[in-house]
DNA sequence: TGCATGTAGATCTATATCGAACTATATAGA
DNA sequence: TCTATATAGTTCGATATAGATCTACATGCA
């Protein structure tokens, strides 16, 4: 068996448009960000609006699959722009809550305001239908590789399955 | 109009589960890497392969969309474990080229092998028929987004359209 | 109640990423 | 040929990312 092996299957090819795609995508709205303000910071605020208000950091790192430390940082950035506001949680003295505040909603529309002509540009050379189309395809790719994460045995992590919630 | 804009189409969730799919496939592959090496080092050795050898730092540079700084770092990690080669192009004194060493072809191929029960355990899941189904669109999606960041107008950077070559 | 263990977050440190500026070489045009 | 400009790569500095460790608090159980 001197062959050299393909890498196997299409998933190689997928992985490796999905990471020049994000530097793509990255790229794309960082150059319609005010300067000190990155991908994750728009996330961040676009996810507490998209999903809920008020969850604690943990949370929002898992939601993103960053480290808890990564996640920190991102949250002091935003909360030294005022775009957040943190508070202790009364429930549980270790833990904060994040808000979004009424800068950090304006700074979302504005971004979104600034990113619909290259959006519109896009949807120009390649419809939305399409995006549309492969779009529950990856979410469910997301979600399938998301539970893998907290199975495998393989990796030095979590414990079996969570066997209640 | 007090209504807040929701992001426009598919484009956001499909760039938002991108991202995802990036860091989950990313932290994959590097799970099972030797300690020191990351998915850059990898996916550049894969592209040497792929593609081919000889390149220039710049020409990699450009086909994964870093900055060219950035590959100098990465170059420089793989030559200082052996995996790649570099040397001076005699065509033109400015630039190098890269070759892969059979150091760096083992070490691709040990890391696909260390890869593959990963990639076994996805196909469990996720049938590769399905990634092979919106490989093309994906792929078509990136060439696009590739060719608006060589024209866009409205970016402080090229000049218009390369009329030769 | 008291102790063992687990979890949330911060701090410290190392390294990846990337922009700005620099050097050396190449190329085009007078 | 000479000069201006462009290009390849490196160096330097700033910041993002992330692992290891620490502290404070929570939870489970004797």
């Amino acid at each position: 068996m001197p062959d050299s092996p393909p890498p196997p299957g299409p998933w190689f090819a997928l992985f490796t448009e999905i990471g020049i795609l994000g530097q793509l995508s990255r790229a794309m709205l960082e150059a319609r960000l005010p300067p000190g303000f990155l991908q994750p910071h728009f996330s961040v605020l676009n996810h507490l609006i998209r999903v809920r208000d008020g969850q604690t950091p943990l949370a929002l790192a898992r939601a993103f699959q960053v480290p808890k430390t990564t996640m920190t940082h991102t949250l002091a950035g935003l909360e030294r722009g005022g775009l957040v506001r943190m508070a202790p949680n009364p429930r549980d003295g270790r833990s904060k809550r994040v808000w979004i505040t009424d800068a950090g909603r304006a700074f979302r529309e504005e971004a979104i305001a600034a990113l619909s002509p290259d959006l519109a540009a896009l949807t120009a050379r390649f419809p939305s239908d399409r995006v549309a189309a492969v779009l529950p395809v990856m979410a469910e790719l997301r979600a399938v590789m998301d539970a893998m994460r907290d199975e495998d045995p393989d990796d030095p992590a979590q414990p079996p399955p969570p066997l209640v919630r």
